[in-house]
DNA sequence: TTCTGGATTTGGTTCAGACCAAAATAACGG
DNA sequence: CCGTTATTTTGGTCTGAACCAAATCCAGAA
């Protein structure tokens, strides 16, 4: 009984089939038919009471994702990742795909060269610029998502103070990652007042090397930052 | 008869099949086998000459298409739009204001944690691809922009090999940036047959290292590479 | 020769089925 | 009650086949 549970969809529309499929399911998912965060019904279960092959469903579902609108794991399901309720920013799709882990790494290979870099080459106004910002994320006593934002900020400086487009380029695709991560994996979970008062003795002294021009400290004050998050990382289970 | 011309691809690689036919199909744009703006062979006969299936071979074109390597037209054909000359290709914003010192500095900061990353990550099967560039590049005799091209392809396999999506990303706006400091500082002008020949060492040891799973070995070979790059950017006024 | 119309080739889409690996769940033994 | 193992569920990949529509090719008519 290949025959059709659909209506029709073979006709007219651009990628005809495949289009219906999205187009269900994305309404669905706005209109919070399937909850945020919440699993969707199976790809062969889809196909089944879509009419469709599941091949069709999976090549929809591969759009939805590239979209942001839903994550998968394979052996668990797909689930939803679209909050219609908050703040929708776009996520580059190399942020999508990126793990925490892999996203650590290369934090690791780029901000203890990025700001050996930056130490010599930033102007005192720049620096004066960071200290207003260090200022700021010193003056935050609990609230971890605007810790985290200022934090963004402190290392976009930094990497401006390279003067280098090609590093500012990259970094800001670290950038992007980080702020996904910090969406999905729920660091505010674990980033309590005291250890947000932690990173601020990391930042301290971090911004201190760099004022008073000190390479090796700046860059080992960066790898502890570094080591924080990592810390931070592994209370997940 | 729809037996094996290619061994077996069916083990343990990350989305292997395909990838099989990407990486097989982008080598033989590379070094053009398949000239620029030529057509290539229809889907069903690449499909029965890798023996693969005619679905996978779409979804590779697909990827080819997304890079921007082909364009396909329905009822004509594949056609290759990577120009290796370097004519009109796109060049991003970043790459054009990045400095060769600057590029330099970045490759500097990212290629040798990339060669040791990808070695611990990266597959038999990945090396052998690895290989198979090497073994154009030695085949190059005075062709600059050829051997340009071919360099750029192993970097990219490289930073594939890391596994790291964010990492990719990144390097490919190295590549981007190398690409176009390669076409406005005429590199090739001094990338005489001897300097090839230099660079042939330092790529030969540098898979070898890779091959021997030498981490430190293979660290060390990237830099010289690079250490040879830098000797040719000073050859210039 | 030129034009026209069908046959062929080529990419585009969908289907149905098979097998794999990761994850979750159930069953079992301590 | 907990830990371990077997089973099932779920996404991931590949195959082979069918049909469509756009381009192209080619033979026959004007």
């Amino acid at each position: 009984m290949p025959s059709s549970p659909r209506p029709n969809a073979l006709q007219s529309l651009p990628g005809s089939t495949v289009q219906y499929v999205i187009d269900t399911l994305s309404t669905r998912i706005v209109s919070q038919e399937y909850a945020a965060e919440e699993r969707l019904p199976s790809e062969r279960q889809l196909a089944q009471d879509l009419g469709v092959a599941r091949n069709t469903v999976r090549e929809a579902l591969d759009q939805l994702e590239e979209r942001g609108m839903i994550r998968r794991r394979a052996g668990s399901g797909s689930f939803v990742t679209y909050d219609p309720t908050g703040a929708r920013e776009a996520i580059s799709p190399v942020a999508a795909e990126t793990g925490p882990l892999q996203l650590q790494v290369m934090r690791g290979i780029l901000e203890p060269e990025m700001v050996r870099l930056a130490i010599v080459n930033m102007s005192p106004r720049q620096i004066d610029d960071l200290s207003e910002i260090l200022s700021k994320m010193e003056a935050v006593q609990a609230d971890a998502t605007a810790f985290v934002r200022l934090e963004e900020e402190f290392h976009r400086r930094i990497a401006e103070g390279t003067g280098n487009p090609l590093l500012m380029a990259c970094y800001n695709l670290v950038i992007d990652a980080r702020r996904q991560s910090f969406r999905t994996a729920m660091y505010r979970r674990h980033l309590t007042p005291a250890r947000i008062a932690e990173y601020q003795r990391g930042y301290n002294g971090l911004f201190n090397a760099i004022a008073a021009r000190d390479i090796e400290e700046a860059s080992e004050f960066m790898k502890l930052v570094l080591i924080q998050d990592q810390k931070l990382l592994l209370q997940e289970t």
